[in-house]
Parts: structure tokens; sequence; C-alpha cells
DNA sequence: GTGAACTGACCGCACGTACGGGCAAAGTGT
DNA sequence: ACACTTTGCCCGTACGTGCGGTCAGTTCAC
């Protein structure tokens, strides 16, 4: 009755790690705790992972490869630079709401993907995320949407932002997760000196922005799987 | 010769144990290492410290501690909002360069403050912080100086932006401190909605406000130690 | 003499992971 | 249909290592 799985208990492992990973970090999640949460033995998480650090680096590469993806889909739809940078705090935000377990989990050991092997697949995931908001930063400068400024520091400053949401971000707090997108939103764009309608537009929670975000996350919009 | 020193070795560990945790975070910084670093045995750490806890308790303390006090220099001489907003962004790029090993190592360890025991004293420093710029958000808003918004949402915006720092930071690299500083500050005044003018002049590295904070950070003007 | 600073040996434990074996499903030949 | 082999999932145990913390004892300043 109880056969083997045809994919194995892979899956779950995987979950469960990265949830001790969101709540203890990696250094105190550890395969004794996962093993016993899920009743299984030590040896089995050896057998599917190999190391501890390999199985680290798979959350990071399926979360940044699913990013990326996102990204591209809803930057076909986007050609403005104000909404598309709205559209990636949007989704920021979404994330922390919705996948609350990886995202914290990459967000507290981006760290690590610096200087580690058997990261430097992650590292150029990442860099490569960063590479298409600088470049949404530097068309909008140069099309006269923003302010002229470091578009490198600026996209700094808003990864800042929203890396930081783990350490304080309730999906079920006071505010809504679209609100405090909104919020964010607005004063980055603002910000970066876009004018107060142009703004609140891109922003808005009811907007088009917002819906085309809610599009893609939902996979309404087709997600090219690289 | 190698007599014992009054005030003993505790300044040398807590110096280098802070910057163990800086490089490695605190999980991987340990007692081995520093001993060994400083041609001292184990024991002498304990001996001063107790326990590893107790010792990160310490420098998150002492940080805040002087942050604050810092902070309470330059409103006395800064009373309006939007001045008081562009000293803290000024100050907290040059804690990133003055101090760089206690600025990263409170940086990256912030979240051991929450449910710690042992670290309720440097929590409630923290909070004291994060309500005094809460605090200059809403009187702010109030005088018309800033958009109405959330006050708490665009402290934890701000706070993102400069505590995630310690992972792109270099003091010697392409811009200097106070040019990031500036671009930093005048992104975010802007962002609350303070006008161009007033934004670039209160986020000026040669303005009235970064000649406070350097006043202040080098000692210039008195910092009541309570 | 008293107490603080410091040493070095040692303990206990947590954790990553290597290894050998068991067992069910899928594949293969007849 | 049936026996045989192969494959992959999973278990249990054991090992090595690294680290936080203990403790008895020594040295030195006052």
């Amino acid at each position: 009755m109880t056969g083997h799985a045809r994919g194995g208990r892979r899956p779950e492992i995987l979950e469960t790690f990265t949830r001790h990973v969101a709540q203890h970090g990696y250094d105190r999640a550890n395969f004794g705790d996962v093993a016993a949460e899920l009743g299984m033995s030590k040896g089995t998480i050896v057998h599917h992972f190999g190391t501890k650090d390999r199985m680290l680096a798979e959350v990071q590469e399926s979360y940044m490869r699913r990013r990326l993806a996102e990204a591209h889909a809803m930057f076909a739809r986007l050609p403005g630079a104000g909404e598309r940078i709205a559209a990636l705090v949007h989704a920021g935000v979404r994330y922390s709401a919705d996948e609350p377990a990886t995202t914290v989990a990459f967000q507290r050991e981006v760290v690590r993907l610096v200087d580690r092997p058997g990261m430097e697949s992650a590292r150029g995931l990442r860099d490569e995320y960063r590479d298409l908001v600088v470049g949404v930063l530097a068309d909008g400068e140069a099309d006269g949407t923003f302010l002229p400024g470091d578009a490198r520091l600026r996209s700094l400053q808003m990864f800042g932002s929203l890396h930081w949401m783990w350490t304080w971000f309730d999906p079920a707090g006071r505010l809504a997760p679209a609100e405090v997108a909104a919020e964010f939103a607005v004063t980055l764009l603002r910000g970066l000196g876009m004018d107060e309608p142009a703004a609140r537009a891109a922003a808005d929670p009811a907007g088009e922005v917002a819906a085309v975000v809610g599009d893609v996350l939902a996979g309404v919009v087709a997600v090219s799987r690289s």
C-alpha cells in the first residue's frame, strides 16, 4: 500500500527545509529537525540532495528562475519604465505574501550567493535580475520618465527596501499586501522624479499594473520556462 | 613585562569578535578563531563575557546607544523634518564607512534582537530609534513638509535601504560615502513629497545638514551619554 | 593576602554525512 | 503469466569534527 511514490519525498523535503531556513536561518536549520518533522531518516535527505549546501543552492536557483521569468512576462505587457518599476515592487510584496517561506529563505540567505562554491548559478541569475532593474532605471532616465541619477545606486536602494521586508512583513497585518506595495511604489516613483499623478496611477493597487502582476503571478499569462 | 593590564584585554576581544561576526555571521564566528587571532586562550574570552550571546548583546547595545545619542544631538541642531531625515541617512552611510565592522555586525544580526532572551535591552533601544524616526515622519506630514502617507511604512522603507547596505557598500568604492548618502537622501525626500529644491538642499553633501552630521560624529558637538 | 586576569586541558553534544542493507516497483526474458 | 534482475527510495547506525562552555590552577597587581 505504501509504495514508493514516483517523485519520491523530494518536494516535501525541500519545502520543509525551506521553511526551517526561513524560520531559523541556514546555519541553525538542520537535517535532524527536518527529518523528524517529516517522520523520516536523515539519510533520506542526504540521498536526495547530497549536501546541505546543494539543497540551499537548489532553493535559491528555482526561486530566482521563477522571479526572472515573471519579470520578463510582466515587461512584455508593460512598456513604460515607471510601470515596470511599480510592477516589480508589487510583485516583490506579493512574493512575501504568497510564498513567505521561500521568499524569507531567499532574502535572509542571499549573502551566501557571494563567493560560495556551488552558488555560481544562483548568483548569475541574481545578477541578471539586477541588470534588468538597472536597465529599466536607465531607460526611464533616458526617456525623461525619471530625473537623472545613479541607476545602480537606485536599484540598490529599491532592493534594500524589498529585501528587508522579511524582518517585519506580516501578510495578515494591518495593511493588505497590495496597500503596502502601493505605498512603497508611490514613494519610490516620486523619489525617482516621476510626477505625482503618474506615480499614483502606476502604483494604484486597482490599476493596470497591479492587474498585470496579478495575471502573471496567477499564471493567467504564459511565463516562458527557459 | 607582560603584566595584567587593569582594563584587561576586554576591548580588543570585543573588537575582534565584532569583526568576525561582520565577516562570517554570528553562527560561524567562534571563540577559537578569535582567541587564536589574539594569541590568547578561549577561556579568557569566557572569563570576560560569560557567553557568546551576551557578547553579541553587548555589541548591539553599545552600537544602538551611540546611534541614539547622536540622533538626539543632531535633532537638537536641526528642527526641520526634512533635514532630520536627511541627517539620519547621511549618518547611516557614515556608520558603514567609519565603523564598517560594528555596523555590519549589527545589521546582519539585527534579527536576533527578536525573541532572544538577553536581548530585551538592545531591542528596546532599537524600538526607541524606530519611534524617533516615525515621529519625525509624522511631524513632517503634520506640518506639510511631506505628503500624507503611512509613517511606519515609510520608516521601514527607509530602514530597509540603509540596513541592506552591508551587502554591497564599499567605503572605497566608485562613489564617496557622502555622495551615496546624498543620492539616497534626495530620492527618499522627493519620495516623501518634499519639493525638489528643498530635497536637494537638505541632501547636499556640502550643506548644513551634512556639516551637522560631521560635527556630531566627530565629537565636536557634545553627545549626551545617558 | 585578596582578587582579577589568564591558561590549557577537557567535556558533552549537536550536526553533517558516509555506509551498508532492506524493500517495493519497474523492467526483461521466456 | 511467471521468475529473475535491476533500480531507486528509504532506513538506521555510526563516525568525525567543531564548538560552547567548565574547571582547577597559575600569575600578577594592589
